[in-house]
This record gives C-alpha cells, sequence and structure tokens, in this order.
DNA sequence: AATGCTTTTATGTATGCACATAAAATTTTG
DNA sequence: CAAAATTTTATGTGCATACATAAAAGCATT
C-alpha cells in the first residue's frame, strides 16, 4: 500500500485526530514512536513531533520521554477562557458600554482580604466598588483592593472615568495569578445596586494576581442574572 | 557589552517575559524581529521562535506576518480549565464519591432541547437524570439528553451504577462543543434533591458536545452552593 | 526480594538552511 | 492621482542532523 504523504504538520494532526475520533487508537493506548509516524506520514521527526505536542498541550494526547505517546484515557476537555476587560467584553457584543464609580478609600481590609493578599494586617490598601453598565443598565459590581505598595501610580487614580479594572491592565504588570468562578446569592446591597431581587443568583468571579511574590490586585466581580460566560472544547 | 547568551527557548521566553514585564518592551511596541533577536541572544532563529510563538499563544505577544511582534496592548487573560469526570474532580479532592440515578427514559425533548441540538422536534431523546454525591452529599446535579441515534450503544446502558457523565467519556468521541457557565437559581425540584432552600445560588455548567455536523449530547450540570471552579492565570 | 548501577529508547530541543506566505511598502500603470 | 501590479520583508513552516534527558527495563550486587 501507497500511503498518501502528510506534508504540513497540520494534516499529520488531522490524521492523528482522524485515527483517535475513528478509534483506531483508543483512549489509554500507546500509538507509535515519531520516528515511526515520521516514516508512514513520509515527512520529517520534527513535524511529526511539532503535531503530536499540540495535541498534548490540547489535553488529548498524554507523553512521557521514553514511555512513549498514548491516547488520553479521559480527555480531561479544556477549556479556554478569555478573560477580557469588561469594557471590551461589552462592547463587543454590540452594547453601549457605561461605568459609574461607588466608592474609593483607602482602607483596612478585613482580615480575609490581607489574609489572601498576604499583606501586614493593618496595612491600609485602595478600596475600589464600581458598577459597570452595558445598554444602561447593571452589567457587573467590580469590588477591588489593591496594593498601593507595588503600584504607587495608583494613588493619582481617581477611576472616576476609567475603570479599575481597565487602568489595571495597562499600568499594573503581573507574574502569574489565581482565578475561580462560582455563584453567589445577591446581597442586599447587591441586589439594590443592580436592580434585581435580593437573593438573585450571580455569576461570581474571583481574581488575584501576583508579581512575583508580592500580591497586585484583588477582585471580585458579580454579573447581573443571565450572564453566561461561554466558550469552546 | 557582552550579552550572555540563551541557549534554549525557556530562557529566551524567560529573558522576553522579563522585557514585558521590566516594561523595557511597552504594552502596543513592536519588538525586534526573530533574525535581530537570535543574532542578540546568540542562538538560532528558531529557537527564538519558538519562545515567541509560544508567548503569542499565551495572548502576550501580537504576531503577524511581515507586520512583526508587538507586545499585546491588553494582555486578555487566557484560563484554562480542566473540565473533569465528575467521579474523578471529587475523588482527587479526597472525597467519597457516590452515584444515584433518578431518572432514564427515552422521550421527545422539549423544542429548546431539540433546537439546539438540531434533531427533528420529533425525534426521541435519552433523557437521563442523576445526582452525583460527595461524601455522602449531593455534589452536582446532571440532566442530560443523549442522541441515541449518534451512540446507539446507549441503549445497552442502565446508567444504575455508571454516570453518563463517565460513560460517555469513553464511547462517545466528540469532534468539537460549546460550554457555558452560569449563576441559576435552585428550582424546587433541585433544591429538594440536593437537600439545600429554594433558590440557593447554584454554579451552572451547561455543554453541548457534537461529533462533525451531529449533536451527540447536551448536559446541564447544577453543582450545590459552595462550588468553585478554580484555575491559575 | 530489595537495592543500586547500566543500558536502552522515546521524547525534547537546538541548529542551519530553505522555501512558503501574508501583508506592508513601493513602483508602475491607467 | 488613484488603482493595480510588483517588490520587500517578517513570520511560518519543513527538513536533516545532532545531542540532551527522563524514565523504563535489564542487570548485577547485596
Amino acid at each position: 500500500m501507497n500511503a498518501p504523504t502528510f506534508r504540513s504538520w497540520q494534516s499529520v494532526q488531522d490524521e492523528v485526530l482522524r485515527r483517535i475520533h475513528a478509534r483506531e487508537w483508543s483512549p489509554g493506548e500507546l500509538i507509535p514512536n515519531e520516528a515511526d509516524l515520521a516514516v508512514e506520514f513520509g515527512c520529517a521527526r520534527s513535524t511529526v513531533n511539532r503535531a503530536l505536542r499540540s495535541l498534548a498541550e490540547n489535553g488529548l494526547l498524554d507523553r512521557k520521554r521514553k514511555a512513549g505517546t498514548r491516547v488520553a484515557a479521559q480527555p480531561v476537555a479544556k477549556a479556554t477562557l478569555d478573560i477580557a476587560v469588561l469594557r471590551h467584553e461589552v462592547e463587543e457584543h454590540g452594547g453601549k458600554y457605561g461605568y459609574q464609580l461607588i466608592a474609593r478609600d483607602v482602607v483596612v481590609p478585613p482580615l480575609s482580604v490581607s489574609g489572601a493578599m498576604k499583606t501586614m494586617a493593618d496595612e491600609k490598601l485602595l478600596h475600589v466598588r464600581a458598577l459597570h453598565l452595558a445598554d444602561d443598565e447593571a452589567y457587573a459590581i467590580e469590588d477591588r483592593w489593591i496594593n498601593t505598595r507595588i503600584v504607587p501610580a495608583v494613588s493619582a487614580e481617581t477611576f472616576q472615568s476609567v475603570s479599575a479594572n481597565e487602568w489595571l491592565m495597562k499600568h499594573a504588570p503581573y507574574t502569574h495569578g489565581e482565578i475561580a468562578f462560582s455563584a453567589v446569592q445577591a446581597s442586599v446591597d447587591d441586589a439594590e445596586i443592580m436592580g434585581v431581587a435580593e437573593n438573585s443568583a450571580l455569576f461570581a468571579i474571583d481574581r488575584l494576581t501576583w508579581d512575583s511574590e508580592v500580591s497586585v490586585t484583588k477582585v471580585k466581580l458579580l454579573f447581573s442574572p443571565g450572564y453566561q460566560l461561554r466558550t469552546g472544547l
């Protein structure tokens, strides 16, 4: 038999995907090594490597040195979410973006906040609360703590017209962070600001970002009822 | 000056990250081309390419042919979520996993379901409802519709002891899918099954998977109050 | 049988080179 | 002068080769 040749790493990837999908290689099964596949596909090993590495990054293959490559037993679906600046998120959906500052103080945060941010218990942080709107309707409440020691320039910013959400993206770099999604009931306060029933179910995003070993900012975003965060698989 | 040489693509990536982070290259700014960087770093262009490509995949750089590479103006945070089989999710947290089938019927689905799945309005689908438990407490309610035409083997499966969540992972491949996260209020029904207050805020995951152009399954997972989906940035 | 050493082997990566391709920049043309 | 054709250029990719490295497998020693 004279197998067709696969000249691009994309076509190699497609063929591998097809075999996984067609169960020619079933979950958990060891697949031929790169060198053999290269011969079979009529291309260089590096081309095969490129294709398989990409699939491994997407969680469809498990690779280990010497142990070889096997089809992921349970393809942990990896959903990649793009967390954009709220203004862009609204505008991309064709909505009119609005912003309103609710409060801005420099205060000693509750222990839960200083604990998570690993700041001194008595150290003051900048606390900003704001409302983001889409087409003049409440879109999300932003409740944020900012480490002024790390981002000193923040002291000069009033956040009257530019949201902390957007300002920090531009002015406060971070090395890594954690993000959590959950559902919470609207507090009396939140419900009033958003104009929704108390105890409404709100989608919440909690984010905590770090610059090396120091926390930069901790934010909770509460989205209006009906909000959905979606992506492809 | 005699710059140190960067021999691995990782070290090149680290150096590029450092420059972005230190604002030596600021957001939106065009950075030197691959060839020049290769000379500066004392490595091959392909090594630089590997490093920059990886950073671009992570959303930190924007690259365009001929136009060059620039630092992302607003680094859209890309959060990658691992959506695992519920049993594994529970067991990984050290919990005891439990499972209980609530209902299993072959019925004509509501129009909203047949519409989303693009099946005939009068075509019967397999409907499965089940409860997943962690340490004998309600963990999540699974409400699933399965296209029996695409997954005929499903007819022989009772789902008495194996959840559809897990069974499908093994037996029903898919090419792509959509996933959405939201917050919903517990219905009377849900609240009773979970043993929580009516209108509790529940975290919801809606997933719809396809095999080429045909829908495989549509599922809604409702998680107990307090559930958080978390990941790093 | 448990332990440590050595070999084998599949993946991981670096390099130099070539050519492909998209898009900006420039020149030619109407 | 504007539109179309052409050139230039930075990224994208493929290939052959070489060496690095992790980890499994085999071997030997206790």
